[in-house]
DNA sequence: CGGCTTTGACCTGCGC
DNA sequence: GCGCAGGTCAAAGCCG
């Protein structure tokens, strides 16, 4: 009891502690590398030198680019089972020595021998490893790694290793090949992976994440692995699955996720075996190192699977009916035949995510491929649409009725939003009719929800909740410009929901349905936080601009990635990291049921203005313009969490409205101006003014939509002394605004953009976002061009002004 | 070297 | 009290 008190005080204290230390040394300046704690860094070294010893460092795989054919990739390889001796379990033997252990199932056990009885957090490892007694030496089984593969390339290397291996050649490790399965088999014996399940043999630190890819050219002598690793290396070539690779990375932790990765593994591998050719497709047309959509085809729709299996050659699909609604999307058909829960799932995103970008990227050697596939998926889903609209139309209207509440209250679950959502806005016929496709049409949120106006924006104040009820807006601007450009046109519906809601609303929550997904039983989330939604397209095709946008100006600093239950995609959490002391944080993940749309949910609003070189990133080398690191790298986690083939480009528009109020609203406010020299938006008097919304006439005016950007231009003409550009603003269809033309970008610029990655056009990235701007007001379009917009205010929730702006920006 | 990502571990809130 | 699920921490690696 009061161990755990006070492990919990601990804990209660750790995060802060944490931070203040990070922020303190950030303050002076003399941060420790890493910034972590002093008092663990002589542990840490200890933990480095000891998990060196043990542990594979994981590889930043859930980034990792394709290899391009006739390229060679260094990669981790895979290190033979060794003797482990007691010390070296750092993990356990320096947080035991530290008075502290990490894993849940030492919880509460001051005897390690009682470590493993724990009730652990399942979700993270089936099984955890045997703690061994000081000094004891065992020897531990081959890892369990988690099954990675690299193409064999095209050509030879070009560092004199000598010509590439065969191509199609695929080495597995840590996991037995289907062919070594199968031998072992005739053996009458089990093969590793499920010896290692059956007799609960994961070894917590085996399937890291990240781990080891071993490459066909750097085959470590099979003669000299132990065990069934020897087995399988020398069993011969492996045709292996390659699903489940280690998105790696991080270290992190090191261990957990090898049972898992295992019955992952598995699970593969009886895929596998249902079908042999699923190579044919691997080999075909996939990056390495990603996922072929053969490999993770377990799905939950065996319709979507078969759907599936015409499409790619040669690819059969285990299919398990779980009943799952699939939507559609190969990513996500993929991920929903995995429904594990932490690491190996979380790898597994990651890796989904990777291979994804990777497909999406025209860069991709296998782009075209990958683009058949998506057309014929995209085809056979149409058809399969089209099926379910004539056979169940009618039956489901009630049904998508449910859907469209579901939608919303996923919305609000997902950030932990409470809402009290007028039923009477929840009619039925409309959304049956709308929803066909299981979807949220424009026309539905348009007619039912609001009051009309193309784009619209779903407006929910705490505060006024109950009165406000008729403020609730749910826009789109789906169709609402169609002067578009043509970069354009593929965006998907901009919804845009923001919500200020405290706990107090949730008890008059309602979802409308009673076993609604996610509604009526919401998870009520911990205090009162204040949040707003917003959500915004992931580029519908993101194809060529796909490279994602800076979401806003802020910096952002990714603290965690969850999967969340009953969606394909992980949610990404990020903490401001302009501010000391901001407390400002946004969530990101994409709609599970509009996979095309990312919600980003705001928790709490910025005690700062928002980032200037000379405050915010201070002392980082991204200082310059708009930290393009910090651009480059949120835009990479979006689409990570975004992670849709097809959809590599992200463009979050978020401008932090005001939203929470009951809580800090005003102190927040109550910091000084920054004593720095803001960008002159910021400047600007009138903040508020910006983001009216007026959804007249079915004009939507986006305050938001232009915000990123405008703060983006503000921010750069800041930094560029004004190097205002002739950005032409033009008013397009009912108000839209539309940069035409490119702006006026210094060198500076073109590099930053150029930073960005693969921008085919300056202004692609903004032409992306900004080009399709909402509908503003003729102020707020001459703020866009000019400095006049208020960042601050924009871009600080409890600023006040903008409880109804909202827009958006699309990509 | 500073900042950021990754990711397993850890914590909290909540329902049963 | 237990288990689930969301949220957060923090070690290690990556990147510029
Ligand atoms: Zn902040």
């Amino acid at each position: 009891m009061v161990d755990s008190r006070r492990r919990e005080e601990n804990n209660r204290h750790k995060g802060d502690v944490h931070h203040i230390q990070w922020k303190r040394s950030r303050e002076r300046g003399t941060r420790s590398r890493r910034g972590r704690w002093p008092a663990l860094q002589s542990l840490a070294l200890g933990f480095l030198i000891a998990q060196s010893a043990v542990q594979f460092a994981g590889g930043k795989e859930a980034k990792r680019k394709p290899v391009p054919p006739g390229q060679w990739e260094k990669r981790r390889r895979y290190r033979a089972p060794r003797l482990v001796q007691y010390d070296e379990r750092a993990c356990y033997a320096t947080r035991h020595r530290a008075g502290r252990r990490t894993d849940d199932c030492c919880r509460g056990a001051s005897d390690p021998a009682a470590w493993n009885t724990g009730s652990g957090d399942k979700r993270w490892a089936y099984e955890r490893r045997q703690p061994l007694p000081p000094g004891e030496i065992t020897h531990r089984p081959p890892r369990y790694c988690r099954t990675t593969m690299l193409r064999t390339v095209v050509g030879e290397p070009s560092d004199g290793r000598g010509p590439a291996p065969p191509i199609g050649s695929h080495r597995s490790v840590g996991i037995e090949s289907p062919a070594g399965c199968e031998e072992l088999r005739r053996k009458g014996e089990r093969p590793s992976q499920v010896k290692a399940v059956e007799d609960g043999v994961g070894e917590q630190g085996s399937g890291e994440a990240g781990q080891p890819e071993v490459y066909v050219s750097e085959l470590e002598d099979p003669e000299s692995l132990d065990g069934d690793l020897g087995a399988v290396v020398r069993a011969g070539t492996c045709s292996s699955l390659s699903s489940v690779t280690g998105s790696g990375s991080g270290g992190g932790g090191g261990g957990g996720g090898g049972a898992q990765s295992q019955l992952l593994n598995m699970v593969e591998m009886e895929s596998h075996r249902q079908n042999m050719n699923k190579r044919k497709a691997v080999d075909s047309g996939f990056p390495s190192g990603s996922s072929s959509p053969s490999s993770v085809l377990q799905c939950n729709s065996p319709l979507l699977l078969s759907d599936l299996s015409k499409s790619l050659t040669g690819v059969s699909t285990t299919a398990t009916t779980t009943g799952a609604d699939v939507e559609g999307s190969l990513h996500e058909v993929c991920q929903l035949g995995y429904n594990f829960n932490g690491s190996a799932a979380s790898s597994y995103y990651s890796s989904l995510e990777s291979a994804n970008t990777a497909i999406d990227s025209p860069r991709n050697p296998f782009y075209a491929q990958n683009d058949r596939i998506s057309e014929a998926l995209s085809r056979n889903l149409q058809q399969r649409d089209q099926q379910q609209q004539q056979q169940q139309q009618q039956q489901q209207q009630h049904q998508q009725c449910l859907k469209k509440t579901n939608m919303i209250s996923e919305l609000l679950s997902s950030s932990s939003m409470n809402m009290n959502l007028n039923r009477s806005r929840l009619r039925p016929g409309p959304v049956s009719q709308s929803l066909d496709s299981g979807r949220l049409s424009q026309d539905m949120i348009k007619e039912d929800f609001f009051q009309g106006g193309s784009s619209s924006s779903f407006n929910h104040r705490s505060s006024q909740c109950a009165a406000d009820s008729s403020s609730e807006q749910l826009s789109s601007s789906h169709h609402s410009s169609p002067a578009r450009e043509d970069h354009m046109a593929t965006l998907g519906p901009v919804k845009k929901i923001e919500a200020a809601c405290n706990t107090k609303l949730e008890d008059s929550l309602d979802y409308g349905s009673p076993g609604s997904l996610a509604s009526s039983k919401g998870p009520k989330r911990r205090k009162n936080q204040q949040k707003r939604i917003v959500c915004v397209p992931v580029a519908a095709s993101g194809r060529p601009t796909s490279e994602g946008l800076p979401s806003d100006l802020w910096a952002w600093r990714k603290y965690g990635q969850k999967p969340i239950k009953g969606s394909p995609f992980p949610r990404g959490y990020y903490r401001c990291s302009s501010s000391k002391g901001c407390s400002a944080r946004k969530q990101v993940e994409r709609s599970r049921t509009e996979p095309s749309m990312l919600i980003i949910t705001y928790t709490a609003e910025h005690n700062h203005p928002w980032p200037s070189h000379r405050n915010a990133l201070a002392g980082s080398s991204r200082m310059s313009s708009l930290d393009k690191g910090t651009l480059a790298q949120e835009t990479a986690n979006l689409k990570a969490e975004a992670g849709d083939a097809g959809e590599a480009g992200v463009s979050v528009a978020e401008s932090p409205v005001n939203s929470m109020d009951h809580d800090t609203d005003t102190g927040v406010m109550d910091e000084p101006e920054p004593e720095l020299e803001l960008p002159e938006a910021h400047q600007a008097p009138g903040s508020p003014s910006t983001t009216t919304l007026e959804l007249d006439g079915g004009e939507a005016q986006g305050a938001d939509s232009s915000e990123p950007f405008t703060s983006m231009l503000s921010s750069h003409q800041h930094q560029h002394q004004h190097q205002r550009g002739d950005f032409e603003v033009a008013h397009h269809h009912q108000g839209n605004l539309h940069l035409t033309g490119r702006s006026g970008m210094s060198m500076q610029d073109d590099d930053f953009f150029s930073e960005l990655g693969e921008l085919p056009e300056s202004l692609l990235m903004f032409g992306g976002r900004t080009g399709v701007m909402e509908d503003r007001s003729d102020d707020e379009c001459g703020n866009l061009g000019m400095d006049n917009v208020d960042p601050y205010n924009l871009f600080c929730w409890s600023s006040g002004s903008h409880l109804e702006s909202s827009s958006n920006v699309v990509m």
